[in-house]
DNA sequence: GGTTAGCACTCAAATGAAACGAGTGCTAAT
DNA sequence: ATTAGCACTCGTTTCATTTGAGTGCTAACC
């Protein structure tokens, strides 16, 4: 930014890291008294006038301090933030709690959500790894009733999914394993959003018609690729009520109704899920009942590929710099724990 | 209630219905122009004053009205209430919103919770199918990579549950294979808590030893029939906000902390699978958390067997017959959409 | 020139007094 | 047994006042 001079962004700095830490406006005097800055509250009062002219200020009222805009913490964190580093401490407390046997995906998910608003003290949300781009390695059809069967699917990233599918009526048990057999052998290892209608022909060929079933099965193998709608997990949705903004139980209220729309986190988690981490900031967010919250959010692979994302939801005066720090441990963390259950192991 | 004479019932009622209306302490004018109630306000509040020492009624402060005690919603819905029926509407809402294409569980507990805290405006909550009171099915080991697979449990209610275990490096995918299928047969129809250690030297015998191996794969069937706490599906958290009484931010944080507590709610609704329905009001909940709450449940069955609950939360003075209605009513359209995807079709 | 002391000014928030009013309890008349 | 009447209570609302944190501006200072 060639507007601001060394000065103004050194007194924006102590804006916003008071800011961050009282959520109060801050005033000239604050500031003049900061060790750093050997200036009277009258200097500052007039630097304050120009950063406010330059839109990275904003006074509540007249007689009121100034409060940090989102094109301030932009910059900041753009260039003037410098990246934190965890303590041992808080280190050992996050493996602490990821060193228990995990071998379900889903708790793993789970856990990695729960530690994160834990150490953080704000919402965070883990995106579960996404099927679409993930290879078939299993089908099974498992006989539950007559003419009723449930096909599970599973993924070579661990991930099953379920349907129950109508049967024809005249195919036994053992037709259902050879079903399986073929379809396993057919669609291993091809990515599920193109398990295309060539096939169809060619397994109705093998399995002896039954045309009309084959379609249905396929369509719901597509369908059950689907995102459900159950693939973000959440975790201390609460925590965002113990900052002061949100003490307003409208600005709750519309928060809470806010991650309760699952799709709008669900977009915002797999576009994340390009980039390793992202950072969004207050009107920056699409939803219009996030404009006072920032989303930081960073990925997570298995071995070298992105599988999904997970992110952090908080007010615009998060500490964006710790918040960076631990999604980075975190998602190396889950990374390798991820990368672990599914690569072979050098042993 | 023998202590109360049949017009002390019927004031009290006037009282409860208008306070659930309301949510305002009701004083003794308001009752005297009940049409029903054909007395003076002097008389009602002799009344009420019998009815408060008699622990019925509260008085916030001197000069307010008085508002339902706990032990009035209990005799409330012991005996003055009377059961409501759903409007033709209302059934026809529940049932549009279910009869989309649902095939799978998850996606189904999903929309329960939703259809029903949508049509009643408090929070809701679903016990998914619950595993151990099920039979297994199938179970399938996938190799996900080098000593590696994911083991795949089927039962007969259609849920799945999966994990990853390690497997000896000499054991290649037809070994697996032929694991599952002994697996399968030896287990199918067996209660899963009860896969005892008395099958691993059979097992090994069939497999070629590997013991250690069978130990540790069906510690880890056992382990994934534990609950895990992704149990129960909620919906509608933030509809309480909505209601005055929780415009308090304390009170609201308290309550949604309350929530996000999966294992009480986990617990209240296995407890309530044993009873068709149950009404927990205010004070009679364990937890502290929920004094202000009542809860409704209701069970549902696939065939005749009852596989969970589900249940609303709201206010005390929440309209517990129309609840019951809904709840009754889902709960039926739940256990015939559920017996139907597992039990023979007759057609 | 930039910096600062000083001072008048602003305005949200806190304080407090007064009026209001919904509701009660009690008493005496019906 | 019921009810009209009335004094009393106490939370809520209203409005004016005070307070104080903070500003902007000006004039003096280095």
């Amino acid at each position: 930014m060639p507007d601001l001079d060394i000065r103004k962004i050194r007194i924006l700095q102590a804006i916003i890291d008071d800011y961050i830490l009282t959520a109060a406006p801050v005033g000239s005097r604050t500031i003049s008294k900061h060790p750093d800055i050997g200036l009277s509250s009258a200097t500052i009062r007039n630097e304050m006038s120009d950063l406010e002219e330059l839109g990275y200020l904003e006074q509540p009222h007249t007689s009121a301090g100034r409060v940090p805009s989102d094109k301030a913490y932009r910059l900041y964190v753009n260039s003037i933030m410098q990246k934190s580093r965890l303590s041992a401490d808080e280190m050992q407390y996050i493996q602490r709690h990821f060193s228990n046997t995990l071998d379900e995906v889903e708790r793993i998910v789970r856990q990695t959500a729960w530690v994160l608003s834990n150490i953080t003290n704000y919402t965070s949300m883990v995106l579960k790894p996404q099927i679409h781009t993930v290879k078939l390695k299993h089908i099974q059809l498992v006989p539950v009733s007559e003419g009723k069967a449930l096909l599970v699917i599973v993924t070579d990233a661990g991930i099953t999914r379920d349907a129950i599918i109508r049967i024809p009526h005249d195919m036994d048990v053992t037709q259902l394993e050879r079903l399986s057999h073929i379809l396993t052998a057919k669609l291993t290892n091809s990515r599920l959003d193109n398990v295309s209608n060539v096939l169809i022909p060619e397994l109705a060929a093998q399995i002896g018609e039954h045309r009309e079933f084959l379609n249905a099965m396929l369509e719901t193998v597509q369908r059950s690729m689907q995102p459900t709608g159950g693939n973000v997990e959440l975790s201390g949705k609460t925590n965002i009520l113990n900052y002061p903004e949100y003490n307003d139980i409208d600005k709750a209220k519309s928060f809470l109704a806010a991650i309760e729309e699952q799709d709008v986190l669900y977009k915002m988690l797999t576009d994340a899920s390009k980039v390793e981490f992202s950072i969004t900031i207050g009107n920056e967010n699409n939803s219009t009942d996030m404009k006072d919250c920032s989303v930081v959010t960073a990925t997570y692979k298995v071995g070298d590929v992105s599988m999904g994302s997970m992110g952090i939801i908080g007010p615009t005066r998060m500490d964006y710099s710790r918040v960076l720090a631990v999604l980075g441990y975190i998602g190396k963390s889950l990374s390798d724990i991820l990368t672990n259950m599914f690569e072979e192991e050098h042993d």
